[in-house]
DNA sequence: CTTGAAATAATTTGATCATATTTTGGCAGC
DNA sequence: GCTGCCAAAATATGATCAAATTATTTCAAG
């Protein structure tokens, strides 16, 4: 059972195509809020920002549209789409529709390994809070829900959650910019203890709980 | 001013790009089945079919992967997604979570009008099953829950419903190739009483029901 | 004379293509 | 079965054309 030291040395990591590494670039900074919703960006200016032909940047584009991170606004620009009451509603159910099933399914399948690897995000997540470091607090945040929905096995409902997170991505990190970190309550305890009995409703209960109160934050932040 | 023809009549008032025409045209074929999953296509192949430059081509392939409609095969192929046992049940979770919110929704919102032109929809839906015309099928019911959905009013559901049917839609034709147009039940009748009556609740209980024979069906035929 | 709006020029941006480069799968030869 | 070569496919660049936005000019009215 221990780690199988592989026979291949070989430093050489996959040589991803520039097209695979401007849309993940992109995506991240998406999703921890480094474009400002509504703040217009043009092709031209990303191929000149990154250093690589207008090919690679507009098929990351057209993915990212696809996915809902970025929209284009009719006019000749490119932007974070800007929640309004009406798109909180529908991706905060959207969300409690999905992250509860993979919770269980994630609290099915859980190891006391996985739920220690768990612990230790949320304990750096609760020390960014205690910091005030929000940029830190976004990541330990998205890591522990990551994490956590890859314990599900279920690819298709994961991606799906992901795209959801990078709709909301932005405006939360806007949120965290107004108020900073206090006041950002979770369930992440409630959710931990249901992985540790392996409880699946419980774990579900949980994240519906721990959804409703992160899109409640952004709902009384944006509006 | 000399030949200044300031009058437009609007008859073309916007010119699809390239890339979008491409998009749509194989999101369809898709969507219907004319691709059959797990048939490799290639982008050279596709700028010959259809004419244009591998730009648009690429951008299109870049967009309906990132939508789960194709799939990079990992060798140099593209193509759709052959389902699993998995796949299916995640794509059924998702359905039932997601299309009874939206059917629940239509009901609030329709109006006589609407029944009626949904009404339409079933009974041609119903006359190309009598005949065992399949394309007509498949066109038919996917228009009688597009425009179910689109009642809802709900743009982000809405979305990822679409995507859930690019992903199982060619499917759907594979199974109704083999088995025709037989036995193939569903919830309409249930669906539009409910809309008829503005009752959400039916409305959503009579969808959970459709999709759940829907996705029975592919998954018999497939498994 | 100033101001404001309409028309026009200039610049920027997006879309597409042709072409060069890189990578990969297949296959001949051993 | 393995290795190295070849062809084909994918990737990426820069050029070109078209469209739109911005800046500038012009003209007329107060």
């Amino acid at each position: 059972m221990a780690g199988q030291i592989s026979l291949k040395p070989m430093a050489e990591p996959v040589r991803l195509p520039a097209h695979e590494l401007v849309y993940r670039q992109l995506r991240d900074q998406i999703l921890f809020g480094e474009f400002e919703p509504g703040q217009p960006v043009t092709i031209q200016g990303l191929t000149e920002a990154l250093g690589v032909g207008m090919t690679p940047v507009r098929e990351a584009l057209r993915r990212l549209t696809a996915e809902g991170a970025l929209e284009f606004l009719g006019n000749r620009r490119i932007a974070v789409p800007v929640l309004d009451a009406q798109a909180i509603e529908e991706l905060s159910i959207a969300r409690k529709a999905l992250e509860p099933e993979l919770a269980r399914r994630a609290a099915y399948r859980a190891t006391p390994h996985d739920v220690v690897r768990l612990v230790e995000i949320d304990q750096r997540l609760d020390a960014a809070i205690r910091r005030g470091d929000v940029q830190r607090y976004l990541v330990e945040n998205h890591s522990f829900h990551a994490d956590l929905n890859a314990l599900a096995q279920a690819p298709i409902l994961t991606e799906m959650v992901d795209r959801l997170w990078l709709r909301f991505g932005p405006s939360l990190r806007v949120v965290c910019g107004q108020f900073g970190t206090r006041n950002l309550p979770d369930r992440h305890k409630d959710v931990l203890a249901a992985l540790g009995s392996n409880d699946g409703e419980a774990a579900a209960d949980a994240m519906v709980g721990d959804v409703a109160q992160g899109m409640e934050q952004i709902r009384q932040g944006l509006i």
